[in-house]
DNA sequence: TCACAATACGTGTATATACATTTTTTGTTT
DNA sequence: AAACAAAAAATGTATATACACGTATTGTGA
């Protein structure tokens, strides 16, 4: 829908204006969208960008600035979102040897089992692919890189 | 900066996915700057949303309603939001003569003296007119609007 | 080796947010 | 008019988040 009518408004300062604001509501409709998919697993949409990202490290361990460094929203608090996901034991934390103020973290296999259950359900409800050309998804995401230059 | 040196990571599923997680990561960098801009004038980028809906609204009072279908957070709590700024006298409430349950509300001087300095500082930190062009963010508002579909 | 900076993580606290529920008032149906 | 639904806003509560500060450990220069 368009942005005029989302918000009630008939006009803009600028179409840079507008695109900034496009962007925000865009990202704040993604995030309540998935948000809502992911509540009747009982993670939030931080969890769950974080048991992906130690999903993509397969086996291996890494530390929760590693974590915090690959995920969206950097100003989040990765040492309670850790917690939080051992406390459901969808991960599992292995003090490191060579550096012992370095706390490594690995998904389990029950975190391995629910990220397949909520992939499921996130992929049916992207419905991107029918909404977008590949072109137009790749010229949005150069746009987008472009503005944070 | 590309998104996967942003993420650290070397490749994204597909470039629908790439372009989500692009939208996301945008809106929280935007987010955080304006958050930071905002921060030595005592409100929120979410304050500051309110005020520029009402500022919109010249001398006229909305509800509190109103004001919520006009925000990009549609499910941010504006009676709370509404309150804070009443508190630091940046808006007045109004009894709605013909609706007793309405509130109705309107920006003060000092609110509106408040949004000329924050909206300078806003504009000083928004280089987006450097990083792309005026036709480059209609099509990044198309786009982005077709993904809402 | 000692002092001190840097790093990795945790925690305290104020504020923000999501969501359900409540209160007050208005609209509608019979 | 009485009964009930609907609407507008406020509030209760649990959780999330931002940011500053604290703690433990490691690196490093004199």
């Amino acid at each position: 829908m368009r942005l005029e009518e989302e918000l009630q408004q008939d006009g803009f300062q600028s179409e840079h204006q507008k695109a900034v604001l496009n962007i925000l509501f865009t990202s704040n409709w993604l995030e309540s969208d998935s948000a809502r998919v992911l509540k009747p697993f009982g993670i939030s949409s931080q969890q769950y960008n974080v048991l992906r990202i130690l999903k993509g490290q397969g086996t291996n361990a890494i530390s929760v600035n590693n974590i915090m460094s690959r995920m969206i929203d950097k100003m989040s608090n990765a040492s309670r979102l850790v917690e939080k996901l051992r406390k459901k034991e969808f991960i599992e934390r292995v003090t490191c040897e060579h550096d012992r103020r370095q706390v490594d973290v690995r998904i389990t296999e029950t975190g391995i089992a629910l990220l397949k259950e909520a992939d499921k359900e996130m992929n049916k409800f992207d419905g991107m692919k029918d909404k977008i050309t590949e072109k137009e998804a790749v010229s949005l995401s150069k746009l987008l890189e472009k503005i944070r230059e």
